[in-house]
DNA sequence: TGCACTGGGTCC
DNA sequence: GGACCCAGTGCA
């Protein structure tokens, strides 16, 4: 059994950090496609809670396994998106939506084989800011202990779908079945960015970032594509990675956002943000216009700020300066083995921190 | 020419 | 072996 209170916060064992962790257990390590049942329980979701395991669940499908979700649905809140359960369904899930004035709430995930079982249980919902910076507690069953717990995934999911619920099922082929109104577009122009989210996002920045950006133009130093590289945590800062690789073997899923280079005064409409799904599970933010400007060195601070759902701004602090001085503190998690930190502050904060320094 | 891809490296 | 780090190739 693991308990697990994240981001980063408390686990029971250093083989449990966090929901996206557990999950990894329990949907791919130790796991051979096509064995099983997998199981997803949530109240709301979004494309982005789910796009480390589109693959793995299509993989799990396509030999011969199962994949079940019962999630949230609502035309008055926005409880889940349609880009999660389209994409769900395309890789071959069976979606269930409940509609429910008293909502689903309970978050619970996990698998069933013929002689094994495992579940998480959880606060965090099969979204971005569940699976990243919300604060969440989850505990994962599994082995004998799920023995203990007289537990049966088949039974919870056959007792919830034989409940007097208004239970709705999505499919490809009917888009205009009632069910698809029950979830709301993330996509759409029309939407609206939380308090929570609009954050600034503080990355020190490495040789790898920046090695292209200091490059002197027609070297080989300058080839290649010019990323910043962020923490695996950053599913919560954008948009729905909805766009599909089109040539090359590995997935990836990408979302196009605007980039205001602040330093620069160029606006990138086509700035890309990638998730490597089947490489290595970098995310890569795309930062072409900083190629041979000499405008970041190693160990400088980056400010990524997001605006609204699709608006972001970008900021080079540079080492020493007043404002990464008061800046860094805020990069409270350091990642990989070059001394990278990152962490988030408000825009209001940011800001205020900005026009004072 | 620039960036979507590739596929390793390296450290913990 | 996970998670950033790195240095390109080749195609549009």
């Amino acid at each position: 059994m693991q308990f697990t209170l994240h981001p980063n916060v408390y686990n029971t064992s250093p083989s449990s950090k966090g929901l996206l962790h557990m999950l990894e257990q329990v949907w791919v390590r130790d796991r051979e496609p096509g064995d099983g049942t997998n199981y997803i329980i949530s109240g709301f979701s979004n494309y982005n809670g789910g796009v480390r395991f589109y693959e793995i669940f299509k993989q799990h499908i396509d030999n011969g396994g199962q994949c079940i979700a019962i999630l949230g649905g609502s035309t008055s809140q926005r409880l889940s998106s349609i880009q999660v359960v389209e994409q769900l369904l395309e890789v071959g899930c069976k979606v269930y939506l409940i509609n429910r004035k008293r909502i689903l709430h309970a978050k619970c995930y996990g698998f069933s084989t013929n002689n094994e079982q495992g579940v998480v249980i959880s606060s965090g919902n099969f979204t971005g800011p569940g699976m990243s910076q919300n604060i969440e507690a989850s505990m994962l069953v599994k082995g004998s202990h799920v023995q203990e717990l007289n537990f049966s995934w088949n039974d919870l999911i056959n007792n919830m779908l034989s409940q007097n619920w208004s239970i709705y099922e999505p499919t490809l082929a009917d888009r205009t079945h009632p069910a698809w109104q029950l979830l709301y577009d993330e996509i759409g122009t029309s939407v609206r960015l939380e308090d929570a989210q609009e954050v600034t996002m503080l990355l020190t920045l490495s040789h790898a970032d920046t090695a292209r950006i200091q490059a002197a133009p027609g070297t080989t130093a300058g080839k290649g594509t010019q990323y910043f590289w962020l923490s695996k945590d950053s599913y919560d800062f954008f948009p729905a990675l909805t766009i599909r690789n089109e040539r090359g073997h590995k997935a990836t899923y990408s979302a196009l956002i605007n980039m205001n280079y602040v330093d620069l005064g160029i606006v990138d409409n086509e700035c890309r943000v990638t998730f490597e799904a089947e490489n290595n599970l970098d995310f890569r933010l795309g930062t072409g216009k900083l190629r041979y400007s000499r405008i970041a060195r190693s160990g400088d601070l980056a400010a990524i700020t997001r605006i609204s759902e699709f608006d972001y701004e970008l900021r080079v602090l540079p080492i020493g300066s007043n404002a990464y001085t008061e800046l860094l503190p805020y990069a409270v998690n350091f990642i990989g083995h070059q001394g990278k930190r990152y962490g988030y502050i408000s825009n209001e904060d940011f800001s205020n921190i900005l026009t004072n320094s």
